[in-house]
DNA sequence: ACAAGACTGAAGTACTTACTTGACTGTTCG
DNA sequence: CGAACAGTCAAGTAAGTACTTCAGTCTTGT
């Protein structure tokens, strides 16, 4: 709980890469190893297992070392937390919206008052 | 609609940093210049400038310059489109698990099954 | 008119990121 | 056993980021 904005930045620059965000996608599907994650992609090996790094240090992904393979699957818990972000601010955000229109509609109603 | 990939890119990117989340924490509250949302932090006018631009950029925020002073005020389309992401994988995410869920629950019965 | 206020633009700098290649280390299977 | 497989480690590099300072440019209030 304590930091909460340390883990939202790497979060965030985590999903701000086109990559990683399409590991993500293929791991909503299902768990898969890490060669598994690169096939559908144009780089090295190398580099797909920092962009797991990557996801793994922010805690959007788990993995799991399995004989020679390493097994990786999403992790609810952060993906929420990020999006919970969105959801607080919006609410936020609408309910503003929600004032303004009243002081609208009321400003409007006794307008036509004598 | 078409290269939506690199909004996303860039809204994640936005967002990666506090200093920008916390400027669209404030314009959630409400409309604000630029020295209003530059009051609370501790870097220099020039810098808030140019995150107040990365804002505009990816869309989060829309600026009008009125008089000396440039109004921002948040972008609603834009934060919702990032929060969508969210929501369209953790709907994929947890029909999978319910799946699962499923296939264990049947498991478990059919074992009960001489 | 003119000083102060609110940016704006252009450099410059320290740091980080997203890769690459190449040499290794464990695992599995014929 | 030994080749192929699935990663792993360590450099190295090109580009991008988050600032800074400083010298302008418009607006406003007196």
């Amino acid at each position: 709980m304590l930091d909460q904005t340390i883990d939202l930045d790497r979060t965030f620059q985590a999903l701000a890469d086109r990559s990683r965000r399409s590991m993500v996608d293929r791991l909503t599907a299902g768990p898969a190893s890490v060669s598994e994650l690169a096939e559908p992609l144009t780089m090295s090996l190398a580099a797909v297992v920092q962009h797991v790094q990557v996801l793994e240090a922010c805690g959007l992904v788990a993995t799991e070392k399995v004989g020679r393979t390493r097994m990786c699957r999403i992790d609810g818990t952060a993906l929420s937390a990020a999006e919970r972000w969105f959801t607080e601010r919006r609410r936020v955000w609408e309910r503003r919206l929600d004032r303004l229109e009243d002081v609208l509609h009321d400003a409007a109603t006794t307008e036509e008052e004598p």
